[in-house]
DNA sequence: AACGTATGTAACTGGTCGAGATCCATCGTT
DNA sequence: AACGATGGATCTCGACCAGTTACATACGTT
């Protein structure tokens, strides 16, 4: 059964006439009387009267003509909500990232992206390093948060954000007020490392050429508690600048440089090639890409939420 | 839009893979893509994302498929709204006839029909004579009861009973006891003759003969008012024997048969040729037709009502 | 790395739907 | 009553579309 059978049905209801119908439906006549003859086969019933030159809906006709109008209506109303969908996006986008990026980098995102799209549910999948990727991946999360680079071809990535990992002192230490400081110079002291990450690698690289006469404290894998742990004087850690920023500020934890080069950490957002994105998801691809100074991939900003 | 597209989408999306609906679809999985393809262009919005292996419904193709599932039950309603048509007739059945048939014929057949459609709302369109062929003719009413013979070509009829056209007289009449009168013996009597109508014109042909000497002292059109009328003595009138049983058992009124040959009057029940009839209409038929003792055209008998 | 699974793509083909012409019945008019 | 006009049914033909078959491609698994 075709809707466009409906429709022409609906026609020759309203006009009273297959020829009429043939008019509105800008099919010839024949063919509105072939239609009405598959419909009226397909439900076996006759739905019209033919009464030589008048017709007359039959009782299952009138029957069926309320069903038609429901169907042809719900049809209607599929459309408008997948139109309304575009026009003004809704739904939800699961967003994958790391408890630091949660802390450091989504709250300014979302409130960017709420504003333009306030009729979006926006959940956090907070997991961990590589989680983060192979979320995305098993399109667990419509998006993810990850520090670059990611090798996946299948990945789109976005660069988001540029950060320098600096060493981290409680601003008391003697090293807090250095411009830089070398790997070897940290052979006496207590160090907190995080636990695993992209982050943790880095250091390792870094550390390597002491990495026999380094005192590793302890391994934490927040940067809350890292943060503290220095200020308490535990030890000295490592840190991207921009999660610490508050503490540099308030002149209780002081930042410095790696040499011989600055250890740099680049955060992306990452999402599928092959998505399919709606409105709401390519929204949120321009909001980061506005919050990081790019210019995005198509004017998404125009869709204005309204209500 | 077709249907049995929206019920490959919906197989897609209660098997979550296009293969395994192109087994359920009877199909192959190529045309099953096609059809997915062809709805997506029609709603003009990707309704899955294709993962690779893995198929995903959209934010669109969810809310899609509500309305796809909502559509085929309609289309289901609507079947089973006209089967059960079909099962438990309902509805109307608009039936025209003549005062008399409708106080002496329609009671009875009327009382059967319902013992066997409940459902179905008898409409009576109390007409007269030609009026009700005519009624029948434009399909304002699915049955008219007639005097026969009726010569349109288009209605099927039925003959439903045998009347005979007798002398109406007071039980105390002196012509009361005959067994048959001659018209010639009524030129001295003062005459009520119905007013128009098949009967009155038999009667005409059957007063010919004598038509200048007689004395037409009213023209009524209602069997019950020359009933009446015959009963005070204000004359003589003719009536078919079934209309005035009644009267002529309690002793007050007498019919006595003409002469030279008895004047028949047949009912009928007529319907046009090419009506589409239900079940409730065939059944009306039937009903009819088992009143006058004849075997109907099909046995629409066994549709028992069932509310 | 190779195989199995799953979707997309590309010709081919058969069925179907619509156009056009014709037929038939009815209805209104002269 | 005969005529033309109207409206629906039927037939044939042609074009298009949907479906099959076969092949390509991508992903996940052994």
């Amino acid at each position: 059964m075709d809707l466009d059978q409906l429709h022409t049905f609906l026609e020759i209801v309203r006009l009273k006439s297959f020829s009429k119908a043939a008019l509105t439906c800008y099919r010839t006549q024949p063919a509105i009387s072939a239609q009405i003859r598959q419909l009226e086969l397909e439900v076996n019933t006759a739905l019209f009267e033919r009464l030589g030159t008048r017709i007359q809906l039959t009782q299952a006709g009138r029957i069926f003509a309320d069903y038609a109008e429901k169907i042809l209506d719900l049809r209607r109303q599929s459309q408008n909500a997948i139109n309304e969908l575009e026009r003004v996006p809704r739904g939800e986008l699961i967003i994958a990232a790391n408890e630091a990026t949660c802390i450091y980098v989504l709250p300014r995102v979302f409130s960017g992206y709420k504003k333009l799209f306030p009729n979006v549910q926006l959940l956090v999948d907070r997991s961990y390093g590589k989680h983060v990727v192979e979320a995305v991946m098993d399109n667990l999360a419509d998006f993810g948060f990850t520090q670059l680079p990611v090798q996946e071809k299948k990945l789109q990535v976005v660069q988001v954000h540029t950060d320098e990992i600096k060493l981290l002192a409680p601003a008391s230490h003697p090293l807090a007020s250095r411009a830089s400081v070398r790997c070897d110079e940290l052979t006496g002291e207590q160090l907190l490392l995080p636990k695993s990450g992209a982050t943790r690698a880095k250091l390792n690289a870094w550390l390597e050429p002491v990495e026999d006469s380094l005192h590793i404290s302890m391994e934490l894998d927040s940067t809350e508690m890292i943060k503290r742990f220095v200020l308490a004087g535990l030890g000295l850690s490592f840190m991207a600048a921009s999660h610490c920023k508050e503490g540099v500020e308030a002149g209780e934890l002081a930042t410095v440089s790696l040499e011989p080069e600055p250890l740099i950490r680049k955060l992306g957002l990452v999402y599928r090639k092959d998505k399919a994105f709606s409105k709401a998801g390519l929204g949120f691809i321009q909001v980061v890409m506005d919050s990081a100074g790019l210019a995005g991939p198509a004017s998404v900003l125009h869709t204005e939420a309204e209500e």
